[in-house]
DNA sequence: AAGAATGCGTGATTAATATCACAAATTACG
DNA sequence: CGTAATTTGTGATATTAATCACGCATTCTT
């Protein structure tokens, strides 16, 4: 899925940039909490944002990471009165921030710019409806395998003998996304590694055998275009 | 969640009918198929639509089902070239198609119009998100209560002893939401019944204790606004 | 470079769900 | 209406996954 920002023509993204205001974030700190009303719209300039839920003591759900030249908030901004996931930067980060009243009058005034907003916002919806299909329907190999395709749909290099994926995983990531235990997922990729379906420098994946994945999802029925996280 | 035509001014709501094509189709048949190409978006005029996706031999998962005033097909129309869904009539239904590029058309051209789309795929998303949570966090019981509350949130009407949902609910419709095993909703939805958690006359049941269901959900500290089936 | 903090692996045990196999109940329909 | 088709309930059993309890490995910090 391509970030937001590098839809745009040179003129939009001005006008976005214009309209915004500079802020600087630090790893750790957390922009808006479930439950704030709703004031601003981000785009990230440098950085990289992890929205999420709290859905017990010490229990968080990943809803999902943005990253450079992409925005965050549309699920708050478009959708109600108030931010429903935590949003916290997970590196030191430089965001720009626009007023929701602005936004929306710029995007009543621009259409063609409105329509960038909808198709992007269309793709996550895509993309999280198809993790509810891999998540709960074919048990906790089907959700692992369905996080590492996923990953390697968005920072996979093919290499010969297998797709490289070129951002660090840590055990604990994959079980935020998928609700499942870090046990449970340690084991699943354990026997993984030793059957060679996938390998590992450290947190660094590589995946040998993506038919293995494809077949437990049952990829080839199905449609998804924005297969990511 | 408001249907999508009625969030509109009659201006606009003409303008898109008028550049649409009426449609008539019966109960059980297809729209469109996982991998078509996308042609067109759908409104809904009268009549019901259920998108789902196929996991399976036999094995169905409900994304949503949609009535009148409403529309389908923004997962396609704005987020690639091919459905990712299958569109079913559940009962004969009268629909007004119009072309991709007209509706890409109509809203370049109207910004506030557009606004609205965006609004309408953002509310989708934020619901989507919020069922991940519900369906992965709280194991099967969670993932049932979840899908009351939902039902409870788009047809409940309050009376004094509990919330009646008046449309008729099949387990089976739960199971295909929620991917758990019908016989696992059977004896969940039959445990409730015992406690005076819930009560059915049949398919139509009445929620006596909402607090049961918002205290297993966490209800309390999620934000969400547009918890929707 | 040493100690603290964080993350990971793994066995044993318990708990939750799926599956299978029917019977009973309900609904559809000719 | 009465029969067929669909939907549901339930016991028994098999799987799957969570939890607990540690020790080891890795990484941060100063």
């Amino acid at each position: 899925m391509e970030p937001l920002l590098q839809r745009l023509t040179d003129k939009d993204y001005n006008l976005l940039l214009m309209n915004s205001r500079k802020m600087d974030v630090n790893k750790g700190e957390t922009i808006y909490n479930e439950g704030d009303m709703v004031d601003y719209f981000y785009f990230i300039h440098t950085g990289e944002i992890r929205l999420f839920k709290r859905t017990g003591p010490n229990k968080e759900l990943t809803i999902f990471t943005r990253g450079e030249d992409d925005a965050f908030g549309e699920i708050g901004i478009f959708s109600g009165l108030k931010y429903s996931n935590i949003a916290d930067a997970i590196i030191d980060s430089e965001l720009y921030c626009m007023e929701k009243r602005t936004l929306e009058n710029i995007l009543t005034d621009n259409g063609g710019l409105g329509l960038q907003f909808t198709r992007w916002v269309a793709e996550s919806l895509e993309a999280s409806k198809a993790k509810i299909r891999d998540y709960i329907s074919f048990g906790s190999e089907g959700a692992v395998a369905s996080v590492f395709i996923r990953y390697s749909n968005m920072y996979g290099v093919v290499k010969p003998d297998g797709v490289c994926i070129t951002e660090p995983i840590m055990i604990q990531d994959i079980s935020k996304h998928i609700g499942i235990s870090r046990e449970t997922v340690s084991r699943i990729v354990n026997k993984w590694k030793e059957r060679g379906i996938i390998d590992s420098d450290n947190k660094y994946y590589m995946l040998k055998k993506m038919d293995y994945f494809k077949q437990l999802l049952v990829c080839e029925q199905c449609g998804v275009e924005n297969c990511v996280l």
